[in-house]
DNA sequence: GCGACAG
DNA sequence: ATCTTGTCGC
């Protein structure tokens, strides 16, 4: 699929901060989004060595699923070099450049995007399935495995309980729990969807285990391309 | 000022 | 993210 050039890329955290906030009028957010779609696509990076600066070799996975039956349609990889130190706030520079050559490898065009991390659940309210959703144009999600911004109460202990996230007095995302009794994860919109339809997604992406099926496959493909 | 801090 | 052994449970 075609994806947009890259942006002039920042040396520093403060140019990194500048460019989000130049791209964050772009954000798309409210409507729906993909109710039922056809094809999901996950994306996952896997490292070589620690994630201390720039530099480190890294795999950038994209596992495309049939949205009901969950079956994988079409898979890319791509390998490269973190392209900025490991910054809180400034997670997406890191993977960007090698995420976005692992989407241009791919035939089909997929209706939404599940990536690793957040969304609007962000100190500038843009994360990277924001940047990944601008950048691309397509719906995207952000599915965090442990907390980073805001507030919120434990949710129930069975599957799809959930509770709001909050952060400055709104609502940035939702702790969804996918599996009963399991550690939730933090769900948030990136682009083109909002809250209610993104859990309801990563519902239906989770049927047997905590993370979506399309994280498990760009996981495990992204760690096979490191080792092979 | 100090600690916390997606992957 | 990655470095790491064993262990409990389906």
């Amino acid at each position: 699929m075609e994806v947009r050039d890259l942006h002039a890329w920042p040396s520093t955290p403060r140019e990194a901060e500048a460019v989000q906030d130049l791209l964050r009028p772009m954000l798309e957010l409210g409507e729906p989004g993909p109710v039922r779609p056809r094809t999901v696509a996950g994306l996952d990076v896997a490292y070589a060595a620690d994630g201390g600066g720039t530099g480190t070799r890294l795999a950038a996975a994209v596992a495309v699923l049939d949205g009901t039956s969950l079956e994988v349609i079409e898979e890319s990889v791509a390998v490269g070099t973190a392209a900025f130190p490991y910054v809180p706030g400034l997670f997406a520079f890191r993977e960007l450049p090698t995420l976005l050559d692992a989407l241009r490898g791919l035939k089909t065009v997929p209706e939404l995007l599940v990536c690793d991390g957040f969304g609007v659940a962000h100190p500038r309210r843009f994360g990277l399935a924001c940047h990944v959703g601008v950048l691309t144009g397509l719906p995207a999600i952000g599915v965090g495995k442990t907390a980073f911004v805001g507030e919120y109460e434990e949710p129930g202990r069975r599957r799809g309980d959930a509770s709001p996230l909050l952060d400055g007095g709104e609502v940035v995302g939702r702790v969804l729990r996918t599996r009963d009794g399991v550690k939730p994860v933090y769900v948030s919109a990136g682009h083109r969807t909002d809250l209610d339809t993104a859990c309801r997604n990563v519902l239906d992406l989770t049927p047997s285990y905590r993370l979506p099926e399309t994280t498990r496959r760009a996981d495990r493909l992204a760690r096979d391309a490191l080792a092979g």
